[in-house]
DNA sequence: TTCGCCATAGAATATCTGTTCCATTTTTCT
DNA sequence: AGAAAAATGGAACAGATATTCTATGGCGAA
């Protein structure tokens, strides 16, 4: 008998089984104990291998979703499977929220808390992923580099041109790419092995980036690159590069993540010319 | 074909699909690339849902596995889940290896934690500070103008030029002053009381900056001013005007909040186009 | 004790699952 | 251009799945 509507998060289901649990039955409550202290086993288990774990009958574990108040075990076990999910997506899920909200509101508060959010999340997933070998190596690479080419255009551009503008204050010889006017190429065509090359391209890949990326690579130009996927055309010319994922809102990209990347790049390059490594 | 033993674990399965994904024929790679992309998906759906959001058949996806060196797809899911199981059963000792890390950190690992830092307070103040009826108001103005123009230069330019690109791609006119050259002055020059001034400075506020704001003032056109401080020089000139106060690191200041307002401006500004208010 | 009720076990079942197979298309090599 | 090989789509299949159903067991009330 379903009293009410369910819990659909892990939390509230939890407290919903311990509040009952002692009112049960005495397979019930074995049931109760065992989800309890054994979670992932009712999310990524079958009905049959938990029946066996928790010493029950398969049937008794419907019988105890029916009572939680869910249709049938599937049911409640996609509430713990969320459990999982959450812990990794639940930005997405909060930026589905407000997508929803918005429908209603479409307040401009609401948006900036969606953006907000899909910074955060963009952050603290990269704060996850980022190689502490790889940030050095880039940035070894970046120190001794004689001149750094910077090659961003569109949505990459503002990373790009604040690099640029951070290198400058710090006195490193500092080329920045697409700018405007189609000069690019001819800048790039200077560099040589002692130069580098940061590229930063996302989804889809603007082909000039790419190309100019490219043509480096060719002459010998080491390239570093920040990119969303290995599967980015710059990740196989690349000596070393980031992957780096932006949560999005309404389809707009944070930008957090990267342009932190980059400010770290930046004066961590300009602390490495100071001391240098030996 | 199992060539050697196949991972065991997310990461190095995720290694060896990208490392793959380049020679594999083309429906193979479309799943490599889904499977990177929602491992989530992977680790819950089934053979069936996971097809049907891939745009893919069932048996490519087993194919799949198979390239990869498993038996089958539920193999391959296997690894997937495992990687649920471990990021839970390991969040006590994430902290510690955080820790550990941390002895070891390299420098630039720790200025990637520092502006990070910086870019989450950033963004927590903001969200606390911001108001949400100048918001509307300062989203009011901008979709009722004629062309916006974006005025922000050295540090603000990465934000100006992302407004712009933004803009553009949405479809508002604007124009993007200071760029490059000296031209700016000239840009502005038209403006008229039925554009809005878009302008960004913070201390030390650029002299170009609040000169040209003051100019726009003076022949009655709208400002708009995203600034650091009430004794910014653009506050007294502002029709409303933000306080974005962004924590810095070694002197270095984060733009996540400054960014975040931008982009909540040029989204709620397009969507204020679409259903204006009454 | 006997009756009635509920909990339980375990088999039955209809659905859904992953996998395989083969015809067709696409690509590659000669 | 033609032949060979690889990749793909889609249906078929065997096995596993969650759920339902029924007979049995246990327990308290009359």
């Amino acid at each position: 008998m379903t009293d009410a509507e369910n819990p659909r998060d892990y939390a509230s289901l939890k407290f919903r089984i311990a509040e009952r649990a002692g009112g049960l039955p005495r397979r019930l409550t074995q049931v109760a104990s065992y989800a309890l202290e054994h979670p992932d086993e009712i999310a990524f288990g079958t009905v049959a291998s938990i029946a066996v774990a928790a010493d029950v009958q398969p049937s008794t574990l419907v019988r105890f979703a029916q009572s939680m108040g869910y249709q049938g075990f599937s049911d409640l076990q996609d509430v713990f499977r969320s459990r999982l999910r959450d812990r990794i997506l639940n930005y997405d899920e909060r930026l589905e929220h407000l997508r929803q909200h918005d429908l209603n509101a479409t307040k401009a508060s609401v948006i900036f808390g969606g953006f907000s959010d899909a910074a955060e999340k963009s952050l603290n997933d990269l704060r996850e992923k980022l190689d502490p070998a790889k940030l050095e190596e880039a940035v070894e690479m970046l120190a001794k580099a004689d001149t750094i080419y910077l090659v961003g255009l569109r949505r990459s551009f503002p990373i790009t041109s604040y690099m640029s503008y951070a290198f400058g204050k710090l006195g490193i010889r500092n080329h920045l790419i697409g700018a405007m006017g189609g000069l690019a190429q001819e800048d790039l065509s200077f560099a040589t092995k002692k130069d580098v090359v940061l590229a930063i391209s996302f989804t889809p890949y603007a082909s000039e980036t790419v190309s100019l990326s490219q043509a480096a690579h060719a002459r010998h130009v080491p390239v570093i690159a920040i990119t969303d996927s290995p599967f980015s055309p710059l990740a196989p010319i690349a000596r070393t590069w980031f992957e780096v994922t932006e949560a999005n809102f309404e389809g707009f990209r944070s930008m957090a993540a990267t342009l932190s990347l980059a400010m770290t790049l930046t004066v961590a390059v300009a602390e490495r010319r100071r001391n240098p490594k030996n």
